[in-house]
RNA sequence: GGCCCGUUCGUCUAAGGGCUAGGACACCACCCUUUCACGGUGGUGAUACGGGUUCGAAUCCCGUACGGGCUACCA
């Protein structure tokens, strides 16, 4: 039997993958996804998903912004299983508590000649950038060309160097070698290629000693013996640092396999939370407030999304199983989804769609889970649901018309209320003495009517209107406005089946009065 | 500018050298329905362009165009 490279390595090693957030903001559309694929090749191959929280950079920490991921991911139904909030035996698992793991690191890359020290102020880095710059290159990089004409422990001399490291600032660089080629595997998009000389010397350890991406993320990714390293294609270009590092610090042959992820567009580029407000369509998946602005950012959660169809919708942006299956729960997911089958190509975001998952969704669940989450938002809403038995026929007769979960409070309220105001518009200009003696007639035959059912209330009513020879149908819209108030909902009688005799006589009669 | 990634209906996509390029969303029409929806039937609509390779190309190769990402002591 043939089997595939990456089959070969699959059976190898346990399969770790993790999901590595920096605590910035709101979680958006293309990081949900991001865990959703990690996630569900986790579970596929019985491996391990965790959560690494990336706050090295202690100028963008956002409080509240961790808790309100692991929240995310909560709703969202993708439990890490190892994390900050779930435990595991990789941890710390914020990367600020690592911090003294790195240094070592650093180190022994300078020591092999790999990386050195640089000393140079913000200002000479500007200044650098403003003097190189010419037509053709407009924006120089600190890289195998310039290296040398920088302060840095390349260019200065042993005791000169002692000298600035002992003051403490400096930061540390890998040394990009010249004129290489670094290529690597990605499981997306195939063998990918980059010459050296094209990378800069990306800084690995900061000035207050954190590490940046680069380092910590292969320095990390080894220690929590991750297997598969997933991530978004914003990445791809700074690859050939990280596959450098790993070369130069565990081995290549231990590197995880990579893949990365195509972005979801919005409709000009990355998708960001400006498309969000200015399209009128949720990125976060849950509501976020900034907490410096005191901004509210409206989420998938909130608006009344599914989480089975947010996540549905996400992994078909970019996934699809070869079938023509469009609608899949979790559990198919995990059984069916495979990293190949993954697009290399951009998804741009068409919310037509994702409300479109959103309705099938609300269509195919049960009506019990379905009122599980109706009935808090009814009461929210001044609604009182007498029982659950009415409410989860209410429910079975609405929901084909209900997108999202709040269309339930509109598209049943006239159950548990009796309406406060009248479409008379819709009535008027039709109305007549004859029809209000009709009604007059219904209200007292339907007292006297011992089953309350659709089909009989429809027949009296029929019968009626035969007997007064007026057409049924110029009397089912009046009937309509006084059960409902409006033009919409369910076919008239059926309302009048749950309402009940008494309430339905009541309805008919108060607005008799009123057209 | 440089590097990297990408390109099939408006949008998400199927088709891994061989059918009339298939499906879904959206849109349009008709049917159902004397409310609003759901639903049903049908329709409009795509292989970016130019070269190769081949009996045969959406598919493989090259070039061009276009789109996107990166180009920080941010991730």
């Amino acid at each position: 039997m043939y089997l595939h490279p990456l089959s070969l390595q699959l059976m190898s090693k346990r399969v770790r993958v993790r999901f590595a957030p920096s605590p910035t903001g709101g979680l958006h559309l293309g990081g949900v996804r991001t865990v959703l694929y990690n996630y569900l090749f986790a579970k596929k191959h019985g491996g391990d998903f965790l959560v690494r929280i990336e706050d090295t950079d202690q100028s963008r920490y956002v409080p509240g912004a961790e808790e309100y991921i692991f929240d995310c991911l909560k709703w969202c139904g993708l439990d890490p299983d190892e994390s900050v909030q779930h435990g595991g035996n990789y941890g710390p698992y914020r990367q600020s508590e690592r911090k003294s793991s790195y240094r070592q690191y650093a180190e022994q890359l300078v020591k092999d000649g790999h990386a050195y020290y640089a000393f140079d102020t913000p200002e000479e880095l500007e200044k650098m950038r403003q003097d190189f710059r010419t037509e053709q290159n407009p924006s120089p990089q600190y890289d195998h060309t310039i290296r040398m004409k920088m302060r840095n422990s390349l260019t200065l001399t042993a005791d000169e160097t002692e000298k600035m490291l002992r003051d403490g600032k400096f930061v540390t660089r890998i040394k990009m070698p010249a004129g290489e080629t670094v290529s690597f595997m990605d499981m997306i998009r195939g063998e990918v290629h980059f010459d050296t000389s094209l990378v800069d010397d990306k800084v690995l350890l900061k000035a207050d000693g954190m590490p940046t991406y680069h380092l910590a993320v292969v320095v990390d990714d080894h220690l929590m013996q991750i297997s598969h390293a997933f991530r978004g294609e914003e990445w791809l270009s700074s690859a050939p640092v990280h596959i450098l590092l790993w070369k130069y610090l565990f081995g290549l042959g231990n590197m995880p396999q990579w893949a990365h992820f195509p972005l979801i567009l919005g409709p000009n580029g990355k998708l960001s939370k400006r498309d969000g407000s200015k399209y009128g369509f949720p990125v976060f998946a849950m509501n976020w407030t900034d907490p410096k602005s005191g901004e509210l950012t409206e989420g998938f959660k909130e608006k009344g999304f599914l989480p089975g169809a947010f996540i549905n919708l996400l992994a078909l942006l970019g996934w699809n199983d070869g079938t023509e299956q469009e609608i899949f729960s979790k559990e198919e997911l995990i059984e069916k989804f495979s990293i190949e089958r993954v697009h290399s190509g951009g998804a741009k975001f068409d919310y037509e769609k994702a409300k479109w998952f959103n309705h099938e969704w609300i269509k195919r669940w049960p009506v019990r889970d379905l009122s599980y989450q109706v009935k808090p938002l009814l009461e929210e809403n001044g609604l009182w649901v007498p029982d659950d038995n009415l409410l989860n026929k209410v429910i079975e007769l609405v929901k084909d018309r209900c997108t999202f979960l709040p269309d339930f409070i509109q598209q049943s309220s006239f159950f548990f209320k009796s309406p406060d105001s009248w479409d008379l518009d819709a009535v008027k200009p039709n109305w007549n003495p004859d029809k209000r003696i009709f009604f007059e007639n219904f209200a007292t035959r339907l007292a006297a009517i011992s089953t309350w059912e659709s089909v009989t209330l429809e027949n009296e009513f029929k019968n009626l209107a035969g007997e007064k020879n007026i057409k049924p149908g110029e009397l089912q819209l009046p009937f309509r406005i006084m059960l409902v108030g409006g033009k919409f909902g369910p076919p008239v009688f059926h309302i009048a089946e749950l309402l009940g005799k008494e309430e339905t006589i009541s309805r008919i009669e108060k607005a008799v009065s009123l057209f």
